[in-house]
DNA sequence: CGCCAATTTGGACTTGTTCCAAACTACGCC
DNA sequence: GGCGTAGTTTGGAACAAGTCCAAATTGGCG
């Protein structure tokens, strides 16, 4: 399930991004399969795995510019460590307390039957979601 | 609008807490009033301005200790600052990207129409929504 | 090919939070 | 009311995630 029929490169370039070594390694473990979600030292470390030089500096760089440019979306669930979803239609979380898992949810799974207006001056910018469940005991 | 008519210290007692002057000044703080939202730094600085003398570690033990008794709720919005809720009632927040400002919203204000089934063997511990707005550009 | 702006990088730095061992204190007991 | 002790507080060290920076590298255009 590929995001989009583009190859890599011209991704990159359409977002105004050279496509260099680093970011199409990164790029490529992030949107050559299904939806992901990671956070910086866990790409970081599967990079390395898979044979990619790159730094943990620019690990952060490009989830950050990736986000900026809309291909990744930030997905906050706990607040000591970030996480960015590769998945940026709309769509909710299911949260896994014990394990740190993080899961998307069909946007089907749920319905949000009424929201407040924004308060004067403002627009809503995103609505977020998250289930947290845990082991049930026993 | 006060959370209980139970004295502080009692409050404090029935947690299984000694009512130690530094944590009954941050009681007072957090309780005295209406619901709020807090952080670490944010509540230790109001504490030394209103003279008490608590130092920051006493917050953060003091904050975790509330969460984890259940006189405080912990709000994740920000990925690199912990937010705690006195509101510990079942209800929704409003998140202010531009000024990080967190508001909470009457539980009327939002309809979850449906919601998944927690996956096998796991319990939904929680649903936390929140709506982040910014201010329209204009 | 060669140049230059964009990018990458290691390491220093910052910020939020936890850890720790020593000093302090609430409180039950006599 | 003093005492003893377990619970608490504290400053500072330690940690972890993330950003910054100046130097080195590299993609892309002429």
């Amino acid at each position: 399930m590929q995001r989009s029929d583009a190859p890599l490169p011209e991704i990159l370039k359409r977002h105004g991004m050279r496509p260099t070594r680093q970011r199409l390694a990164l790029a490529k473990l992030l949107f050559a399969g299904a939806n992901r979600h990671v956070s910086a030292e866990n790409l970081h470390e599967e990079a390395r795995r898979a044979g990619a030089r790159v730094s943990l500096a620019t690990v952060y760089n490009t989830l950050n510019q990736f986000t900026a440019v809309g291909l990744l979306r930030e997905v906050t669930v706990d607040s000591n460590r970030s996480y960015f979803d590769t998945n940026t239609t709309d769509h909710h979380h299911l949260y896994f307390q014990d394990t740190g898992r993080l899961e998307d949810l069909q946007p089907s799974a749920v319905r949000i039957g009424k929201l407040p207006d924004p308060p004067e001056g403002t627009t809503i910018s995103r609505v977020d979601l998250v289930i947290r469940v845990t082991a049930r005991p026993d």
